[in-house]
DNA sequence: TTTCATTTGTACGTATGTATT
DNA sequence: TAATACATACGTACAAATGAA
């Protein structure tokens, strides 16, 4: 897919900010940001990072976590799924 | 699961509104109020209708869409699915 | 035990974009 | 030229559960 993990959000772009930010935390998934069974930044922390709405960041998770490649503990964090299986 | 699909939103109930919207539906497409093919009400008629947000009534739609009991084209309609595949 | 901050879940209202009719 | 309908996004608010102090 080559997407930079540094990738900034761009408002302009045709695919929409959460489409955008799901690829860009996949890319850091896969770089090593963040390990298996460990939280990525909470929804409040992504969204002044990424300057988006908290609706927009939890699309964006919603989309990962469709994939598999995140799950959500409520009242916890979101955390990185493991490869194969848990 | 026994729904009414006269049912209306209950703001109080343990379960959300949302959910109670894909139930209410679901009971109406059972019971046949739209076939098969058929558009049911638009976003704006079911947010008038049952007096919720949009966002709302498009996350009960979701749960349809992925349940396969709806599917969605973009600037038609929201419509029945066919039982047995298209 | 109580309090407080954190985090996700849910919902509201509004605005703009795009495609179809 | 509208009107309609879904897509996306923003900001705000409150609830519930967790965990720390």
């Amino acid at each position: 897919m080559e997407i930079d993990p540094e990738a900034r959000i761009d408002h302009g772009a045709p695919l929409p900010p959460y489409r955008q930010l799901a690829g860009i935390l996949a890319a850091r998934i896969e770089r090593g940001d963040w390990q298996p069974n460990r939280a990525i930044p909470s929804e409040s922390q992504l969204v002044q990072e990424y300057g988006l709405a908290r609706a927009t960041v939890r699309r964006a998770i919603a989309v990962l976590v469709e994939q598999g490649v995140l799950f959500v503990v409520p009242q916890r964090g979101t955390f990185v799924k493991p490869a194969g299986e848990v």
